[in-house]
DNA sequence: TCTGGGGTCCTAGGACCC
DNA sequence: TCTGGGGTCCTAGGACCC
């Protein structure tokens, strides 16, 4: 017996919320901007009508703004974080297993209800009267199908909002329908590539043999072909995952041409991304440092660079994070032509996120071991821990030496206090 | 010292999603 | 002139280990 899962989403999220305060924007075209009010990232029904597209940017469309009165916002995380919560908690009415898949939708586990439908009728007129949010139901036996389920409700307004594709003969009526550009998972890049083998349908691709899909893509599409037959491969997954990284990223208006310049970029990035892990409680493992050139000027020379480094420990201060991003910056700066670059846009990306109170407290290897006196507790650690255990320290640093098992095979973490004080 | 197989880990980059 | 930001997952190839 297959499980029935569901996916709600909200109509246009960020419109919505803002409407929800403000009914003088009821039956208006409205967007909302992107956080540097750079371009469009949510339009009502009224505004897609007037050919607003999703990221078009905004000076694109200040005559259409103007012509037709859009009421423009910049976008308000707070508030549509707070309006997701509430719709949440209506969910949880209705069904005892919800995944947060993003802020404006949620998989719902429809398993034992009789009339999935009406169920979903009730649970959205709920949600409607409780908050003034208008969703999307769509129900199918896998997570890739709902999500195609619910996209053809949005489409097609004679399903009022809801579909349930749990039925195979009805998936079998629907997906010839549906563009294989369309199916959750097929970008533009796969799209490209399936329809240059002749694919061109959802049904064409839940048919398509599995070795001609990894022949074109990844076990990703492979996965895809598998949920569309109405295989459950992605998991139902009610508890919210630990992140694994975060990213601190702008575009510059002015190209930044000298080091001294993108450093100060860097910088920046890098002090809001120390503060954001600290606000989370969390130290990184890894950063990295991206700039690259205009990706909209092919015309002009391009180049991107991107380094990454350990942490040494794994860290949320400032200084540290500044300073191995200054490293990064440097390592990946052009060693040629530096003067026909422009660079627009660069970020800091942190990775192997973990809290700040499960951080292994170790170092990892700086320099090979050198003093007797370190070889002396290399050989107590390998006493310890075996000798498979390949140890590496550092010296020469400011801290007090630290030692720690290598995190190469075999695996092995341990916390300082388990290790002998070297001096 | 050389050779090689069977592994893991790491980085950089790509693709996709909201 | 101006054209977003924040995530996840996968892969290829090199480094490294036993």
């Amino acid at each position: 017996m297959k499980r029935p899962i569901a996916i709600s989403d909200s109509a246009n999220f960020y419109v919505s919320a803002e409407r929800i305060f403000d009914p003088t924007l009821k039956n208006v075209p409205v967007i909302v901007l992107s956080n540097n009010d750079g371009c469009a990232v949510a339009r009502s029904d009224e505004a897609k009508a007037l050919g607003i597209r999703m990221g078009e940017p905004l000076h694109l469309i200040r005559d259409k703004i103007a012509a037709h009165g859009v009421r423009v916002f910049s976008s308000n995380y707070t508030l549509y974080g707070d309006i997701s919560r509430r719709v949440v908690e209506v969910y949880e009415d209705f069904t005892p297993n919800v995944e947060i898949y993003s802020i404006d939708e949620c998989f719902l586990d429809f398993t034992g209800f009789k009339d999935r439908v009406a169920h979903a009728r009730a649970m959205r007129s709920e949600v409607l009267q409780r908050i003034g949010v208008p969703v999307r139901v769509g129900i199918a036996s896998s997570k890739t199908l709902a999500k195609c389920a619910n996209d053809v409700a949005k489409k097609n307004p004679i399903f009022a909002g809801v579909l349930d594709m749990m039925d195979e003969a009805l998936a079998d009526l629907i997906l010839p329908m549906v563009p294989v550009g369309d199916i959750w998972g097929v970008g533009r890049q796969t799209q490209k590539k399936l329809h240059g083998v002749g694919i061109h349908t959802a049904a064409e691709l839940r048919d398509m043999p599995l070795r001609q899909a990894r022949a074109v893509g990844t076990v990703v599409l492979e996965r895809t072909i598998l949920e569309l037959q109405g295989e459950a491969c992605l998991s139902f997954d009610e508890v919210e995952p630990q992140r694994k990284g975060m990213a601190v990223t702008r575009s510059s208006g002015t190209p930044m041409t000298d080091f001294d310049t993108l450093f100060q970029a860097i910088t920046a990035h890098a002090t809001r991304a120390a503060e954001k892990l600290r606000r989370h409680g969390l130290v990184a493992g890894t950063l990295t440092v991206f700039y690259h050139t205009n990706r909209h000027r092919p015309d002009r020379p391009q180049y991107s660079g991107s380094r990454s480094t350990r942490m040494m420990p794994m860290s949320s201060d400032t200084f540290d994070l500044v300073e191995a991003a200054r490293r990064c910056a440097q390592a990946a700066w052009p060693k040629a032509h530096v003067g026909t670059f422009g660079f627009t846009k660069a970020g800091v990306l942190l990775d192997d996120l973990v809290r700040l109170e499960d951080r292994p407290q170790t170092l990892f290897d700086v320099a090979r071991p050198k003093s007797a006196a370190l070889m002396t507790a290399l050989d107590q650690v390998n006493d310890r821990f075996g000798k498979k255990t390949m140890v590496l320290a550092s010296e020469g640093m400011q801290r007090p030496w630290q030692l720690r098992a290598d995190h190469r095979s075999p695996r092995y973490t341990t916390r300082m206090s388990d290790l002998p004080v070297v001096r």
